[in-house]
DNA sequence: GTCTATATAAAGATAGAC
DNA sequence: GTCTATCTTTATATAGAC
């Protein structure tokens, strides 16, 4: 029911974004979406061809490429390119939390769907894999496997947010944005061995 | 289609953790539940009250409720204690990965069946919580938000053996059990700033 | 306790009018 | 490009026979 200023294929894709995230892909009916967005249900199959396609031009349309792939000279400095990067995707997860949800949801379910969200993730997390791959060359960073230590990485920068799992715990507290990006960075490089304490 | 043995009601049980790990809990029919429990469809409800009944009584019958929290002196020595519990959260993820999966599904998705999985999860985020808090005073823990630490330390628990995210850049590649706790319980003492280097 | 048969609702998708 | 109306399938759940 919101902005109605957008044309008809915008309008379904953000209402599908915001659907997805809260409920998942398997929980969202199209007649949803299709009422959120305010729009006609056959409107779904004419302009993109069914559930599935509308989620493939979710992340086409609405995933931030670039922003984390022009940074040149990532990788002079390991500890420094890592930092950029960690917090490059916390930025991400941060400006849309819809999208950067339904990332998780689909990792976490191995689904289908994966196909898509990798061929959109997999570019970054390249990067941080050069970065470790650099980083323990030049003997600043300490781990035994590779892909273990990237998946760590990977992990701590995108599940940072979900305060539902504690909320019970911490009744009153609420966690800070900038403080979470930076305590997650140097949560990582400790944990990866580059000595910054 | 196995486990022909066990009474209906267990096998139903262990085809649904099977199926809502697989395919999430939306993803999942009835139907699907009893055709892999050999089982007729109206026993669901017969035996349970549906499906979301299902989903609580897995949690109930088949969650190992105690071994973690029945270590005494967990918090003598905060660095030993942090030690023993993430090695147990990681056991209990590979001993059990249908259901440590649906576990994450569910945080991911902060579905309404939360309700049901933090009532089982709480109890070791708590002794966690305790470890964090006490390690801090001795002064071996460094963090700036005690929840968030702990946000860190629960991530990195369960959330090591997604391998999916990563398989098309280690496409010859295998995570190693055994290497894989150790590497995860030294990354996070490391992260908190427990020298260990 | 287990089955068949069925009730009822909701899913995704499309034909055809406008 | 958008709508109504409808098709087909599938969902969960249950009544009632055995």
């Amino acid at each position: 029911m919101e902005h109605l200023e957008l044309d008809i294929k915008m309008r379904i894709l953000l209402s599908a974004k915001k659907l997805f995230a809260r409920q998942g892909y398997d929980g969202t009916s199209v007649r949803q979406i299709c009422e959120e967005a305010n729009a006609n249900i056959a409107l779904v199959s004419y302009h993109f061809g069914g559930k599935e396609k509308v989620f493939e031009a979710l992340f086409v349309n609405l995933f931030p490429h670039k922003d984390l792939l022009d940074i040149k000279d990532l990788l002079q400095d390991p500890v420094e390119g890592m930092r950029t990067m960690v917090h490059g995707v916390i930025k991400f997860t941060i400006a849309d939390k819809e999208l950067s949800d339904i990332v998780q949801q689909e990792i976490m379910l191995e689904s289908n769907r994966m196909k898509v969200v990798l061929e959109f993730v997999n570019p970054m997390w390249s990067k941080v894999k050069q970065l470790l791959e650099k980083g323990k060359e030049e003997g600043v960073f300490h781990f035994t496997s590779l892909p273990q230590a990237l998946l760590m990485v990977i992990n701590l920068s995108l599940a940072h947010k979900k305060t539902c799992l504690i909320e019970k715990l911490f009744p009153n507290d609420e966690l800070v944005p900038d403080i979470l990006a930076d305590q997650t960075v140097e949560f990582i490089l400790r944990g990866l061995g580059a000595v910054k304490r």
